[in-house]
DNA sequence: CGATTGACGTACG
DNA sequence: TCGTACGCCAATC
C-alpha cells in the first residue's frame, strides 16, 4: 500500500500541488509560472486542470494562492462559493478588488526564482 | 473512438 | 489597446 502512495508522487498534478503548497502566506503565482517551473511552460491549462482535484488532496491545497497571469481570480468559481477566494486572500493580508489581486506584480511568486534562489 | 471543453498563455491583426 | 486564434494535454460527453 505504502508503495502506491509513492507512485502518486510521479504524476504531475503531485508537482503542481508541491509547489503551490510552497507558496508562502500572502503571496500568490500564476498557472504558467508553476508551469514553467516544471517544465510544462506550454501547458499552463494542465496546471488548472490539477487545481480542479485540488480540494481533493490531502493536505489541501491553497489554490487560492494561484491566480492567473493578470492576477485575476479566475477559479473562485472552483471554491464552492466564488466569495471564499477572495476572503482568504485578503485574510492573508493581499488585496482583492474586482475578482483581481492589487500589487499583484510585488506579491508575485515565482517558484522558478524564489526555489532556486533558496 | 471522435469531438468538445477547460481554474492559461502567447501570438497575431 | 483590444479582440481573435491557436497550442497544449487530459478528462468528459
Amino acid at each position: 500500500m505504502a508503495e502506491d502512495a509513492q507512485n502518486k508522487l510521479d504524476s504531475f498534478f503531485e508537482q503542481v500541488y508541491a509547489v503551490v503548497r510552497l507558496i508562502p502566506k500572502g503571496r500568490i503565482t500564476s498557472y504558467g509560472a508553476i508551469a514553467k517551473y516544471l517544465g510544462t511552460a506550454r501547458s499552463s491549462r494542465m496546471v488548472g486542470w490539477a487545481m480542479n482535484g485540488a480540494h481533493t488532496v490531502r493536505p489541501k491545497v491553497p489554490a487560492h494562492r494561484v491566480v492567473n497571469r493578470n492576477g485575476l481570480l479566475t477559479g473562485k468559481h472552483h471554491f464552492g462559493e466564488p466569495e471564499r477566494m477572495q476572503e482568504l486572500l485578503e485574510k492573508e493580508g493581499l488585496k482583492v478588488k474586482k475578482d483581481q489581486v492589487i500589487n499583484f506584480k510585488e506579491r508575485f511568486w515565482d517558484p522558478a526564482i524564489e526555489l532556486e534562489l533558496e
